[in-house]
DNA sequence: AGCACGCCGACT
DNA sequence: GTCGGCGTGCTC
């Protein structure tokens, strides 16, 4: 027998499937994860097994171990790693490790071994101390150790990594590599009281001669059932402790999986959602496309406040009652805590949710009630589009404009095209859901290649809210230096003695801020990138975002020492500002510096709500996912931030997020109103924005993408170059793009239409000393351009020339 | 990429 | 003679 395996420590350019034999009775099922020894050291490496067939076996060399017992991958989802790694420039582990969560990863650790014949080649080791240090060592921990143990044991690192390259250079010691599971789904243990009033009495009684076993009684009690982990991190308690409160029958510990926190109370406890004339109707269009041979995809246009979640759970549940699961995919969990109660409130136990910022454990233990089938509903971002959900019926995006679908790092996917794919594969439908969907999306409905559903009314028939323009270049003319209009002001002022809640949206990338010399301009730049350094107030430190470099932030300008002044997103000069204007009324500030981790945006909103705090101020934050009914007044504060950044998106941005803003005034009883600042209130896209004119503004955008040759009509194509030199990098780019465009212009490329711009600078020019340059490709995203991309990078790779550059494509990114 | 192999100058 | 520096080519 044959394995074809995946290697994970194959780079692109050698990337290929490599048969290995399979040993006599070793059982081995494609999607298992094996050892093999690799290249000509025979390196020991992990891979995953695709294909199993026969035929001549003598040169082949064999697999060496079997890492899982069953499958940790099903032929589809192979088939999907297949399509990944085609689709995206991307090995094929790296396609297997975006599949597979963190938790069934192994741990890998290179370890050193003295070899048998060593014995006899003592002598090389005469005057070698180092050497013999390393040796005597190896012999101490049984002949083979951990790199990481040996390297820590010696005092120069340096030093110690010569001795071992030397070592292994004379073949008196040899590398393997060893694998632990970094994080099974263990189950954890729990604790809870057995007899209340006993443990009361023997906490009281024990709290001199044993406080730690009175401190775990007591916070028990307080806190009912809790895991034996949290108990010790809060008390120092250990698994003794808890084995003797046992034993006095005062405590019962079990083991159990740990339950993620945000379904706790999952209880079933909502009806299913009722819906209107206008949602029923769509409803039933999606229901029957749902039940099409082929369901294909759907695009939900519903104004905010439409009720999409309404659709998308009724349909859930119909998928739910077919056998069939579903998954639903946000742009970022945490800003859509209402979006988690309300699911958990209808589906209870069968729903899973799945997102980054899950321990690795608890991801597994999510990751493992999907692919058991015990839960059938996932709620997860942009990775979980991947959840092995069995017999998928319903694969939601919502708010699928947003750019957090779109990964960044290898593989460069978009959630989108994943969830295409499963869709047609499975036989799923896809909706996608938007009040501002994506212009290609709008494009493919209105070309056919989705259904169109279009929700008009808002839930509550309430008007969509007026916005109003408020033009900021006036405002300076008549000498108003502030950042708040004084139509702004007066309409607060009216919403504060009305009882009423407002939120002042800031409109700006990143809000990070930064400090400038107020006497020569200069501005602290990172040492290693060429980016600003961002000023932390709560640490006084200056932080570079990009390598993590920090520095104590100065007082005075290091080339003239002119004073330094933080300027930049100025949310808490507005604070300043409005406080100033409104002194008794309280503000709540959301962005970078109010949120930490024990001031969560959700606890912030929470507050804002319960609180009725008169005036929200924050970024980004405060756009998505909000459902306040007593908010009636909602103000954009500079509505042209993001338009003129360099991007094709960047129209499709504003006008998304100013919409999205805008709509979150009105959404109880009290009808809404939208200011929204500018210093060009002629520009279209605002003034379509302010319009909440989405039909005009996709008319619009979609003629000038088409002018430019841009997407939805043609694909555009990153291809970035990296590397220390920068000559290095812009030669290695120019003989890429040059190669390339001779093979575009032969056949059989030579008759579809491309373009091919650059080397350019990438936005951030260099980054922890790497110099980034890219070339853009605009052309049809088709099998035979991405066959010519992937030769071209493989054979960039292996040519001695390009030594130290790196090279990567990326298709539609949103940077 | 990561590693062995091999060719060539430097030194015991 | 041997050590080690770097260029070359392959990875089932």
């Amino acid at each position: 027998m044959i394995a074809q395996v995946a290697v994970s420590c194959a780079v692109y350019a050698i990337d290929q499937p490599y048969s290995y034999r399979v040993p006599e009775n070793m059982a081995l099922l494609p999607g298992m994860r094996v050892v093999v020894p690799f290249g000509r050291a025979n390196r020991r490496t992990e891979a995953i097994v695709l294909t199993i067939t026969t035929g001549s076996e003598e040169t082949l060399k064999a697999i060496s171990q079997v890492l899982d017992e069953t499958p940790v991958m099903d032929d589809e989802q192979l088939r999907l790693a297949a399509f990944v790694r085609e689709r995206y420039f991307c090995t094929y582990y790296d396609a297997v490790k975006a599949i597979l969560p963190a938790g069934l990863w192994f741990r890998q650790e290179k370890v050193y071994r003295i070899r048998e014949a060593a014995s006899d080649c003592v002598s090389l080791l005469q005057g070698r101390q180092t050497e013999m240090a390393l040796m005597a060592l190896l012999e101490d921990f049984g002949g083979s150790a951990p790199e990481g143990a040996l390297l820590s044991q010696m005092e120069d690192r340096a030093a110690a990594e010569a001795a071992i390259s030397w070592l292994l250079s004379k073949k008196l010691i040899e590398n393997d590599l060893e694998l632990s599971q970094k994080s099974t789904g263990r189950k954890q243990k729990f604790a809870a009281i057995a007899a209340p009033e006993e443990a009361a009495r023997y906490a009281e009684k024990k709290k001199r001669t044993a406080p730690v076993q009175a401190a775990v009684l007591e916070l028990l009690g307080a806190a009912g059932e809790s895991s034996c982990r949290e108990l010790t991190e809060l008390t120092g308690a250990s698994s003794s402790t808890f084995t003797r409160l046992q034993k006095l029958g005062l405590i019962t510990l079990w083991e159990q999986e740990p339950q993620p926190e945000l379904l706790r109370p999952a209880q079933e406890s909502a009806a299913p959602p009722v819906l209107n004339d206008e949602q029923q109707m769509v409803f039933d269009g999606l229901f029957s496309q749902m039940h099409a041979e082929k369901p294909g995809a759907a695009l939900l246009y519903g104004v905010t406040g439409s009720g999409k979640t309404a659709v998308y759970i009724s349909l859930i549940y119909k998928a739910l009652r077919e056998e069939k699961g579903a998954i639903l995919l946000v742009p970022e969990i945490s800003l859509t805590p209402q979006l988690l109660g309300r699911l958990a409130a209808h589906f209870g136990e069968k729903v899973a949710v799945l997102h980054s910022s899950l321990r690795i454990a608890e991801r597994f233990a999510q990751w493992r009630r999907i692919r058991d089938g015990e839960a059938r509903v996932v709620v997860g971002t942009r990775s979980a589009v991947f959840a092995p959900v069995r017999n998928l019926g319903l694969l939601i995006l919502d708010e699928e404009q947003e750019h957090t679908y779109k990964s960044e790092n290898s593989p460069r996917y978009h959630a989108r095209e994943i969830a295409l794919y499963r869709g047609a594969k499975a036989g799923a439908l896809v909706l996608l859901g938007s009040a501002t969907p994506s212009i290609e999306s709008m494009y493919k409905a209105k070309d056919g290649d989705y259904t169109l559903y279009t929700l008009k009314k808002r839930y509550n028939e309430q008007a969509l809210p007026q916005a109003q323009i408020v033009d900021l270049k006036q405002e300076i003319r008549q000498g108003n230096a502030t950042s708040i209009s004084l139509p702004l002001e007066e309409k607060l002022r009216d919403n504060i003695i009305a009882g009423r809640q407002s939120i002042l949206f800031l409109n700006r990338r990143g809000n990070s801020r930064y400090l400038v010399c107020v006497e020569c301009g200069d501005v602290p730049t990172c040492p290693r990138c060429s980016v600003h350094l961002t000023y932390h107030s709560v640490t006084q430190r200056l932080i570079c975002h990009y390598c993590g470099y920090s520095e104590p932030a100065r007082a005075r300008c290091p080339k003239c020492g002119g004073a330094l002044k933080a300027v930049g997103s100025g949310t808490q000069k507005i604070e300043q500002e409005l406080r100033w204007m409104f002194p008794d009324t309280e503000i709540l500030r959301m962005d970078a510096d109010t949120v930490t981790a024990n001031n969560s945006h959700e606890q912030l909103l929470k507050r804002f709500e319960e609180e009725k705090i008169p005036i929200l101020l924050g970024t980004q934050m405060v756009t998505k996912g909000l459902d306040f009914e007593n908010v009636t007044l909602v103000g954009v504060l500079d509505a042209d931030m993001s338009l003129y950044v360099s991007n094709y998106r960047a129209a499709e941005t504003t006008f998304s997020l100013i919409t999205q803003v805008v709509g979150r005034a009105g959404r109880g009883e009290q009808a809404g109103t939208a200011m929204v600042q500018t210093m060009t209130p002629e520009h279209p896209v605002i003034k379509l924005a302010a319009r909440q004119d989405y039909d005009a503004f996709y008319e619009m955008e979609i003629a000038i993408r088409e002018l430019h040759h841009c997407p939805p009509f043609l694909d555009l194509f990153f291809i970035t170059f990296t590397g220390l030199y920068e000559d290095q990098v812009v030669q290695a780019a120019k003989r890429f793009r040059d190669n390339l465009r001779t093979q575009l212009k032969t056949p059989p490329y030579g008759s579809f239409p491309a373009t091919l711009l650059g080397p350019a600078p990438c936005a951030v020019a260099k980054i922890n000393y790497t110099y980034r340059y890219r070339l853009t490709l605009a052309a049809k995203n088709g099998k035979p351009l991405r066959q010519l991309l992937d030769l071209s990078l493989r054979a960039f790779a292996k040519d001695k020339q390009n030594r130290g550059v790196n090279a990567y494509a990326d298709v539609n990114s949103y940077d």
